[in-house]
DNA sequence: CTTGAAAAATGGAGGGT
DNA sequence: ACCCTCCATTTTTCAAG
């Protein structure tokens, strides 16, 4: 995988810090022309480097303040129950995040909602349709202290 | 807030998974020509609903294949113990996103190591200087199920 | 990697509903 | 207030060397 130089990694330190640049921009960063840079940068691309370009919106000014990091056990551990949870949960949009974790719980959801009563019936209703959780355990988020997106490179 | 029709949570939604549709192709999604469609984007942009343009870093292909979470207790609780704390932490290249939290820890970090070498290296030499931490316990990702990145509109 | 030129998108002026 | 069409400028994209 290493065909990347110090160029590469600084043009995905750059993109991955803000996509806009032109390639123009890229160029008098890394000291190059914008042709090469042009290329390179479709290099990542298809190569898969760089996943995708998204825009990042502002979550708390569409009235969506709350994080919660929800903890989920399973009822039981087959393979079965755990894709059916999965796919369960990839419908509900208040989940923005889902990791299988090791530890006392099974899975790890990052939840969004506009405030406490939105997440009271996110558990309630959402989640407490949900046959194969056992149990959950919220911990809330007061205050984001750092958020990259991205790998520090 | 309300000042967002149905067409901007639509060019929200299209720019927060794609960000790299240009104004046409937008105009043509929300049956608008582009010129309003490219002044409604630019009033999303200035009035802060889209906060910025990434590029999404595959850190798997960088050798990034370990995410772990790892809740962190502090010694004590006085505000000038937890803002060196989160001033030590930002330092910290490993570590992507940072919340302070509710429950028994004090903050929950989202940490990328290459390894789980490179994350034992991580938790006793970069955390282990850190002064203000009075316990730890990482939660290790198996998998990652879902992540999109931005709030579901 | 460079030069250079075609194609496309951006960004703005002016007019219409 | 909002949208449209048209046009200059900039950027992207892709040749050939």
């Amino acid at each position: 995988m290493e065909e990347l130089d110090a160029a590469d990694l600084q043009l995905l330190r750059l993109l991955g810090e803000n996509s806009k640049m032109t390639v123009k921009e890229l160029a008098a960063r890394v000291n190059l022309s914008p042709s090469p840079v042009f290329e390179r940068v479709k290099r990542l691309e298809t190569k898969g480097y760089i996943k995708k370009y998204i825009a990042l919106i502002d979550a708390e000014k569409l009235n969506y303040g709350l994080m919660v990091f929800c903890n989920i056990k399973l009822k039981q551990h087959d393979k079965s129950i755990g894709s059916q949870f999965v796919k369960d949960i990839m419908l509900l949009t208040e989940v923005v995040e889902c990791y299988n974790i090791s530890g006392d719980y099974d899975f790890l959801l990052k939840v969004l909602a506009r405030d406490m009563k939105h997440y009271q019936d996110f558990v309630f209703n959402k989640l407490g349709s949900v046959t194969s959780i056992g149990s959950t355990h919220s911990t809330f988020v007061m205050c984001e202290n750092k958020n990259t997106y991205n790998i520090n490179i």
